[in-house]
DNA sequence: TATGAATGAGCGTTCATTCAT
DNA sequence: TATGAATGAACGCTCATTCAT
């Protein structure tokens, strides 16, 4: 008998999240104050920390939900064969992370998983992460390393993706763009080794 | 006749650093509050932000300082030859990069530069680690992948070296240890690839 | 055939009161929370209300009631005859009235009645204080004061009784304890006058 | 050389005691919000806490000044004699503390003193009030029962202030005011007893 | 009656940073 | 340089009470 209830906590959750995304849209994440999302949810603040346990909570929501939403629309694309393609294809999720130091930050913080039972969207978006990569890198007809095993070679991939984001916010060594860096980490990484 | 001011300039900032390194001996660089530092060095708080621009600053002073030290006792060893033997050296710097969920994020934020003039310590350092690797990497008598050159082949290294961290930190996939994450790492990058 | 519904609520009143009454034994009133009683109780928080017009009502009830347990004690046991054996009948009273300083506070602000038609437990139980002390008052084998009739003989009792009590949260003044402070106020409070 | 600085801290106290003070002249003690107070002042939020420890704080600054001064006053008069005289230059004090349900509660909470060490005005002032009942019950030309000490008598006039007090908020025995009331109190106590 | 999500107004806190002296 | 009071913008929180279902 619990289903009633639900629906309007749901609806709650959704006006939250829904004027949190609209406010993020005009001024970006940093810019998100807790005040102005219950305002413009017209909601009461107890009621934001009933929904969420900070404000981190929600930004792991919406960074996360987005995030899954890019994943999405790599995924429902063609299958990379090679280095660059797969460069190519991480683009657009790599330009979303890096669309502010302070989104950055957060996915950081919360990629990692402190308490196991709770995986947060974030976390489980790179999980998703991962097991994509390792669909991609296990596909018979690429010509990738085939030494070692499709799980460490699609993380050695997101280590250098993270790697490549980073250096997206340094001063130095900044010739290269995120794609072109991208391109050289994974040609490298990816090539076949010596038999 | 500069010398006698500078002298007790010296001397304020040193009974800062010293103020904060006792206090960081015992609670950690997390807990660290300015407010605290300055009363331990018994200066007032505005002379604190005569010295460093803000906390960050003295952290990056702190942290950069130790990280050198590290550094240092690393190249007084022997070169590594193989990837294991890398992973090894490298140990004792990742060790104390990741003592703190808060420092790792300090050395992330500042291994980056954001101003070119004013390379910081840990930015500074992150250069040496990856010149250190360069020379290792490009000694002649290893079997790593000759392909790429040895600056690429440093950087790949050092990606590894933060995934590795990062991981540390994560409650997924913590089987592995910092050691041996990192070895199956480099073993992997560093493997000669196929003609 | 009105019964049954009525015995379910009294029968959710009761749930409420012992759950509240199980709680403060273990951390006392002052920690009690409403939520912690509804949970405690099975029942949802807005039965709560639909039970007591609010959270001092319950506590009204609660100490109220405790407050005529132990008046009934003191009235099973032998009137007393002289002001040191008023004090010592009064003692566990007093005792238990200042408990906490929260139960104070509940007792002094409900004693006083600002609704004349509902006179709720504490209010009523004062009343049955002032009574009780003007029969002790006016007992014939006494050598209390006969100037004054014996309703203002009891509420100067009563008076000397919550001075006595207050004084004992008090910081200062504190050599005396409650018994012998009551004793020596009612020594001289019940002294007859000057003919 | 720490006077310089004080003076500004005390400026600043100076302004947000009067900010008070002037938002309570015109909605009362009740009505004070920490907001409105800081915003009056000119000062920070932050400022606020830096000068007292919460709000609490500043009503026993400013309502024991207001005692202070009533006392300041009644010690300026005559020295009552007699019962009704003592009713009667208790009376502005009596009045001022019954002026708000809030006003009182506050004195009450704050007139007994948890820590020995600082002794706040709310406190100092009832340290006062006794005093100066001690030295007029001690006055060598009056009628008042000589069997009991000044410090006895004085206590027993400030638990029959304080009653008569509480009585004025409640809906029962409400026929006397609060001077009669207190009349016929101080006659009954201050009455020489029998030799 | 019972439910329990939502309310809501204000308090207290944080603490790096600034600035007038 | 040194001082240290003042800043300030949120955040988090409290928790009794209400109200639509």
């Amino acid at each position: 008998m619990t289903r009633a209830p639900q629906k309007r906590t749901m609806q709650t959750r959704a006006k939250l999240l829904d004027a949190a995304a609209d406010l993020i849209s005009v001024n970006g994440y940093t810019a998100l104050r807790v005040e102005e999302v219950v305002l413009k949810a017209g909601v009461a603040k107890g009621t934001f920390f009933a929904h969420f346990a900070d404000k981190d909570q929600l930004m792991n929501q919406l960074i996360g939900a987005e995030m899954d939403r890019i994943l999405d629309h790599i995924v429902a694309g063609p299958v990379p064969k090679d280095a660059d393609s797969i460069a190519e294809a991480l683009l657009p999720l790599a330009e979303f992370m890096t669309c502010e130091r302070y989104v950055l930050d957060i996915i950081l913080r919360y990629s990692v998983v402190p308490e196991i039972e709770q995986i947060e969207p974030i976390a489980r978006n790179f999980g998703r992460q991962i097991e994509i990569l390792m669909n991609w890198c296990s596909t018979s007809d690429t010509s990738f390393r085939k030494d070692i095993d499709a799980g460490l070679l699609a993380e050695g991939v997101h280590a250098f993706l993270l790697q490549a984001m980073a250096l997206k916010f340094c001063a130095l060594h900044c010739e290269l763009g995120l794609r072109e860096r991208l391109r050289q980490y994974l040609r490298a990484w990816l090539a076949p080794v010596a038999a």
